[in-house]
DNA sequence: AACTATTTATAAGA
DNA sequence: TTCTTATAAATAGTT
């Protein structure tokens, strides 16, 4: 940048490169301190040459231990969007196939299911999607678990239901459900959702499942882990 | 930069350093990734602004991550020097307590050491004192740690034998060792040497101790942890 | 390590 | 935010 222009490229000349490794490192190190100063930023650079040696700038009053702290707080909680992002997307896919399944077991069982029971897991449905538009992620996460669980609890008590009648639904079921659980931490299979057969006649007490109670199959879905 | 002379100092302005902090972070970001370029370099920095958000730029080809192990690699390596550095004092002051002690022990005892022993001691000694002037670190420590325990082991004996005749030797003894195994992440003492008492007229074929065989006291020392 | 001719960065204003 | 532009700073090539 001066003496005339220079194309941004790899210097070749062994020499030349480290001179001018040596000044811009050390322009590079004064910017930072002038931000560090001017604005009351935080800053870590860590620079390794191309022979292996280090050097480094940390602004005053911090260290560079704090920094990377710091620093991985963050990914985590970007890891956590991109989880909750995809999240979403399962979501979308389960309501869609709920639709699905709904529609079918209608036109299927004709009156399995009363309207006041559809209109419900309708409602459940928009609520869930609507609940989902915020994103804020902490605060949320835990009852968005929740539905997400309950859906996946209708989906499968559906799914069940269904399966009992029709061996080939020709649905696009979401093949991998995503391995949330082992990203955030849980360990493998985190929280679970089981399907019992049920004695006929017997009704659950703690879960007011929106199965249909007609037909042969009696399926009832319990959320472990709560 | 422009228009105008600035000081370096905070700005007050709260819009004014919002404007400055945005177009001189990416001012940095990209004399970085120059100096990446030209240099081969490989750089990460982390700016956390005064309202707490992070940003980053990191050199292509790396991660952060790696760039921190490289750090720490190098943090530990001068944790390494100095304690390499302390251990010289160490042994200096060893050495000195040394020369005391068998300057003393050969006053007080007459010829209790021959001057072949005594010989042998002295050139021990500076033996060690040269081999510490070497600075290379990982392949000499452990011959280094090997020779400070000798000196110790000397010391030791010497300090027991002599604390038999003279119950207040009046030597500067080095109060604190330092604990250096710990730095090292040796668990809590690390290697040791110990002084046992033999009976009368026994002579340990493991160790030719440089003790004196004469007097009431037979001290041998071993090393432990070989 | 200095020296400068130039290029680049940027402060203030729009 | 983005653009403009006068000016301050950085720096490439040279000594």
């Amino acid at each position: 940048m001066a003496r005339g222009k220079i194309q941004i490229k790899k210097i070749e000349n062994q020499t030349n490169r480290q001179v001018t490794y040596s000044k811009r490192r050390n322009g590079l190190f004064k910017k930072a301190h002038e931000l560090t100063v001017l604005c009351d930023a935080k800053i870590s650079i860590i620079v390794i040459s191309s022979t292996q040696k280090l050097h480094e700038y940390i602004s005053p009053a911090i260290t560079t231990k704090q920094i990377f702290d710091e620093y991985q707080k963050t990914v985590r909680a970007d890891l956590w969007s991109s989880h909750y992002e995809k999240m979403q997307e399962h979501l979308k896919k389960l309501k869609e196939i709920n639709r699905n399944l709904i529609k079918e077991i209608r036109q299927r069982t004709g009156e399995s299911m009363n309207d006041l029971e559809y209109e419900h897991m309708v409602n459940l449905i928009e609520d869930i999607d609507n609940s989902m538009k915020y994103k804020s992620i902490s605060s949320r996460i835990d009852t968005s678990r929740k539905k997400l669980r309950n859906v996946e609890d209708i989906h499968r008590g559906l799914a069940l239901q269904f399966d009992a009648r029709h061996e080939d639904p020709h649905y696009g079921l979401v093949e991998n459900e995503g391995d949330y659980n082992s990203m955030l931490g849980f360990p493998h299979g985190g929280p679970r959702i089981i399907a019992v057969r049920l004695p006929p006649g017997h009704h659950s007490h703690h879960h007011p499942s929106l199965h249909s109670g007609t037909g042969a199959s009696d399926l009832t879905t319990f959320a472990l882990l709560e």
